[in-house]
DNA sequence: AGAAATCGGACCTGAAAAGTCCTCTTGCCG
DNA sequence: CGGCAAGAGGACTTTTCAGGTCCGATTTCT
């Protein structure tokens, strides 16, 4: 029923919070888990197709984690959604992909071709700037220096 | 990946073809079924769907079948769909339905809700009569009658 | 009476989504 | 320089549910 996938849930989800102006501009694949509760290892793997896509930059090493590659404004919806899931599609079949069985008598193919380029023009239209303006709060997220700092003692 | 469930692809192709200008306005489940080719049983539960949503009426009894039940310009591409596969949800959660276990910590529902309805409306503004109206021309349906004449001598 | 149609529940199943596990590499920090 | 915490990524398991099937009941025309 048109439902968006967890993947790109958490991958909006991720996006949104690296958005928030005035936050840290950086976060942990661990950090954005523990904030939203999600599983960690599956959120990693959705950072680093978000990162294949170009739409984040990742740090290695010790100290690393993700930032947005390029400003929120210019990350759309679609892009999101099409990093990790694949093209989007609305029917089984499409211009490159012609797999489906009733491809021939099939009568409603070249309007939902159309419908579907709607779709993703609603969904281009809306950028990770837009839903990070959303004065829905975000979680806090704790600093690692901080859980550093309560385990050790302190570094800074 | 946002894709229409086949249920709602059955339905637009079923509602499409009463809806040709000049076709026979009803037609039975078995007929459509072997027109598109499709699995007979699981059409009839769409379109039993359609009739209780009162997209579609329905006559029993030999000789039944399937007409619309109003003209093809007031139903709309969502109307199928909700008919078919319940309320459009983008997302797990919605005003109804707040069963999803980051809902409290989730930062994107409003904006995503705005977006679910900006796609609505984009289903909305297609109706059956604009499919019906595209080029394609529709697989020619085997008259029952002509299909009985031919096995037993003819009624007609 | 019987064939052909709509109704509608219960059930099965396979594929995709979601989640887990394990190993490797990278780079900072003590 | 050694270890730890991070990203990278392959392989695997589990879960979910769309898609499909089966069966029986009811209706109604011939």
């Amino acid at each position: 029923m048109l439902r968006l996938s967890k993947k790109s849930d958490y991958a909006l989800l991720a996006l949104r919070h690296l958005a928030v102006p005035g936050a840290r501009q950086t976060a942990s694949a661990r950090e954005l888990a523990e904030a939203y509760d999600l599983p960690p290892e599956l959120l990693a793997k959705v950072l680093q197709q978000l990162v294949r896509a170009g739409l984040l930059v990742s740090v290695q090493g010790i100290r690393g984690g993700y930032g947005l590659a390029k400003p929120a404004a210019g990350i759309t919806v679609v892009d999101v959604i099409e990093a990790v899931d694949g093209p989007m599609t609305v029917t089984a079949c499409s211009e490159q992909d012609q797999s489906c069985d009733q491809y021939t008598k099939c009568n409603i193919r070249d309007p939902l071709w159309k419908l579907k380029d709607r779709i993703v023009s609603a969904l281009a239209a809306t950028t990770v700037a837009e839903l990070a303006a959303d004065l829905t709060p975000q979680p806090d997220l704790i600093p690692v220096s901080v859980i550093r700092s309560a385990n050790a003692g302190g570094t800074r």
